[in-house]
DNA sequence: CTAATCTCTCTAGCAGCTATAGGTTCAAGA
DNA sequence: TCTTGAACCTATAGCTGCTAGAGAGATTAG
């Protein structure tokens, strides 16, 4: 039996986002003392650490429902996993692309500023105007 | 003369968007109209543009805010500006970085899952140990 | 003048927590 | 057994950067 705290400790997640994922659905509200506290068992440990390795690889809170809906269910077939994880993976994706097009740009502008004064600064001046952009990216 | 519509439509910034950033002080409270409707200038059209630009750039309210200020003062050195920008670059790179590592991983255990029940998915099975994550990567 | 379209303020909601307040319970030492 | 201090409880508000809605008032074209 666990508290709340040994949980935390041993899983590192904090206690009161302990307390917003049973509230979120991820582990079920678990047995209480008759003061009201949580006692966990080894299986909660086990989800707990499961959500928390998912939420470190930055699957949302409604995948890992999903996900943990799934994994209760041993004998279905895992596409319903394998695509979660799939789809999830091409969001980073999309992410790491937008994110270097900034870093790109942000390097050009932080190159390009030989003035002294805010007067003449290149960072103020490409972000007054997106034409200074490389070839008027969109966005960006 | 600018309604704040018209100011919506030759920036892309929507209306309520231009209402909170008044609200969060990048742009001052606007002339009314006797029907207290806000009427832009010219001015406000360009510090508009700015904010959106730096926005598309990934630059939080807060630095927005302080570049702001910052181009009121021409004559003022433009250290400050720069290390605004070079700082976001920084923070762009590091979360690249990270996302480049859930990338790895997630490529990793998407293409190692050969099994046809959630039972012995790998990608289920990956989630719930830690371990058997690339040399045991910290976080991830 | 009327109808259609803006615009106004205020409030609440999104994700994923985190922090506080004010109170109760547990566990260990004397 | 009693006491104290740590841990726990609920409920609520706050964080970022918007976005959506309600219900009322303003503007403008025909
Ligand atoms: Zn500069
Ligand atoms: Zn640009
Ligand atoms: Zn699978
Ligand atoms: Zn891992």
């Amino acid at each position: 039996m666990y508290s709340i705290g040994d949980l935390s400790k041993k899983t590192g997640v904090k206690i009161p986002t302990i307390r917003y994922y049973e509230q979120m659905g991820l582990i079920a509200a678990p047995d209480r003392t008759e003061g009201n506290q949580r006692r966990y068992e080894r299986r909660e440990l086990e989800r707990l650490s499961f959500i928390r390795h998912a939420r470190d690889l930055g699957l949302s809170i409604e995948a890992i429902r999903d996900l943990v809906e799934l994994s209760q269910h041993p004998e279905k077939p895992c596409t319903g996993a394998d695509a979660i994880a799939t789809t999830h993976l091409a969001s980073v994706r999309a992410k790491i692309a937008q994110l270097k097009k900034l870093e790109h740009e942000l390097e050009r502008i932080v190159s390009h500023c030989a003035g002294h004064t805010v007067g003449d600064c290149y960072v103020i001046r490409a972000l007054s105007d997106h034409g200074l952009c490389e070839g008027s990216m969109d966005e960006v």
